[in-house]
DNA sequence: CTATTATGCATAAGAAAATTATGCATATAT
DNA sequence: ATATATGCATAATTTTCTTATGCATAATAG
């Protein structure tokens, strides 16, 4: 998703904790709102986050609605009641994994 | 290396700044170390780290000296200078990265 | 005294997750 | 007319990791 290998495995909470937030999104819009939210430095490409939503969706964590919007079409993903109780996890998990890797850049600030 | 998939990408980050702070270190003790650090949390894999060392040092970026100490053999990596002036982006790419996934968790803080 | 755990390096097979390169389609701006 | 933005999708390849081995020495536990 960019040139730093850094966000690699980390897409689906992403995916995830965006729409605990919104309640509901489309594809397009998350890398637009991911876009946003890091004023451009992580761009999710296609070939990355449509696969993702897919398996998301296979594993029962979330549910689609397709819309049609201005002659185009949207698929509206929003988390099951599954997904919602597995992005506790991984939001969890989130929050470790960056404590850690604050430890590990800063171990002074670790005490 | 765990079973958190959020560490993936991030091994030679991790091995390249424990190298600048320690000045060299061997395969084994990178992985107590950095089980250390993260309280058991990460553990890092044999599978993956040699692999990692040994592509790091293809690149150019580590150093390797060999010594046998009690009767077992060690090998030493270091930062060349090349690996060094490396270390530099990688931090800043992670520093860059935790505040964007930091920004994700907690939008409210942001601002 | 023998089996397990710890120390130490290594690789091979396979899975998972991404990149890169496409493809298709509509709408808008240049 | 052409490029950019919107919108979804997949296929081939690459990167990175897990899992499973293999070998070897030292120390500890039963």
């Amino acid at each position: 998703m960019k040139n730093s290998q850094l966000y690699k495995g980390s897409l689906n909470t992403i995916i995830m904790k965006l729409l605990e937030e919104k309640g509901r999104m489309y594809g397009y819009e998350i890398t637009q709102k991911v876009k946003e939210i890091t004023k451009g430095e992580l761009n999710i490409t296609e070939g990355a986050l449509y696969p993702a939503l897919h398996k998301l969706e296979a594993d029962g964590l979330l549910d689609v609605e397709v819309e049609k919007v201005d002659n185009r079409l949207r698929k509206y993903y929003k988390l099951t009641e599954k997904g919602t109780a597995e992005t506790v996890n991984r939001l969890s998990e989130l929050e470790e994994f960056i404590k850690n890797m604050q430890t590990i850049v800063n171990p002074k600030l670790s005490y």
